[in-house]
DNA sequence: CTCCATGCAAATCTTTTGCAATCCT
DNA sequence: AGGATTGCAAAAGATTTGCATGGAG
């Protein structure tokens, strides 16, 4: 019987030790404010709620560790700096970005992962992260302005 | 008997009268070079290929107008700078990415934007633009190192 | 004790903007 | 003519990096 590890802690810890890396306070702090932030986020909302407690250099750095964990996602939403979303704990599903508002909703994209992983085994690739995201105009801005 | 334009010229043409604006020799020769970029371009890669004929300000602001005419489609690949590609004379297609090398796959996607219609129909969601990607490790990368 | 990690500030890079000169229509 | 557009240089952001100091194993 396999015990399948689900708590994110775990997992990053797991990752430092097999990478060699430190369990630091200030790495294991910026995963809890992550479980902590709404689905999605972005960098400054995470450091503000941060604040103090670790610097933008080390949120960056531990940023890029949780992704190469497989623990955090990096989207862009059409803008020019970086969303992420965490990745534990949550179903497939894709992004709708309204290009006015900027607000997002989410989907399931329930067999998507089959046919990237198809297309991924034809080009001998292999697959960690799949994001689908659909941009347009949601109700709301298009009753305000329709064009 | 209705005419389909498919000419991304006329299009963007089009685009321009609709939105009062002017028809500039800048604008068009932006467009000219994206004709002649591969699939995928970086602004970088635009920019050198415009070398002196277009400032680099006006390649930007220009882009900006293609995306709303729906002429090009901004993709991250998650990088911090952003990319490009046609969106004219292309089937629907999705990505894979390469984390290590950075090199881009792309694979048939037909049926995914039917998926992506429904979701956002449900949403109220006018729907523009469909991305799909799939970041992962390609072949020649995993060869030179496992891990 | 030996590396690794952190903070800080400086450095990079990409993208955006203000403004005076120039181009479209 | 009259508003739109451009280039230039400066500004604004976001992210990365060098280095001396502090922390984990």
């Amino acid at each position: 019987m396999r015990e399948e590890k689900a708590d994110p802690v775990e997992i990053f810890v797991a990752f430092l030790r097999r990478e060699g890396l430190n369990v630091t306070r200030s790495r294991l702090a910026v995963l809890r404010a992550i479980a902590a932030q709404p689905k999605h986020f972005e960098v400054a909302e995470l450091q503000s709620s941060l604040r103090a407690q670790v610097s933008p250099a080390t949120v960056y750095r531990t940023l890029g560790l949780l992704e190469r964990a497989g623990l955090v996602r990096k989207l862009s939403f059409g803008e020019t700096h970086a969303h992420y979303e965490r990745a534990f704990g949550r179903e497939d599903h894709g992004h709708l970005i309204c290009q006015r508002c900027g607000r997002v909703w989410e989907f399931p994209i329930e067999g998507m992962r089959a046919t990237l992983e198809k297309a991924a085994q034809t080009t001998g690739f292999s697959l960690r992260e799949v994001v689908v995201e659909g941009y347009g105009v949601c109700r709301d801005c298009r009753e305000a302005e329709p064009v």
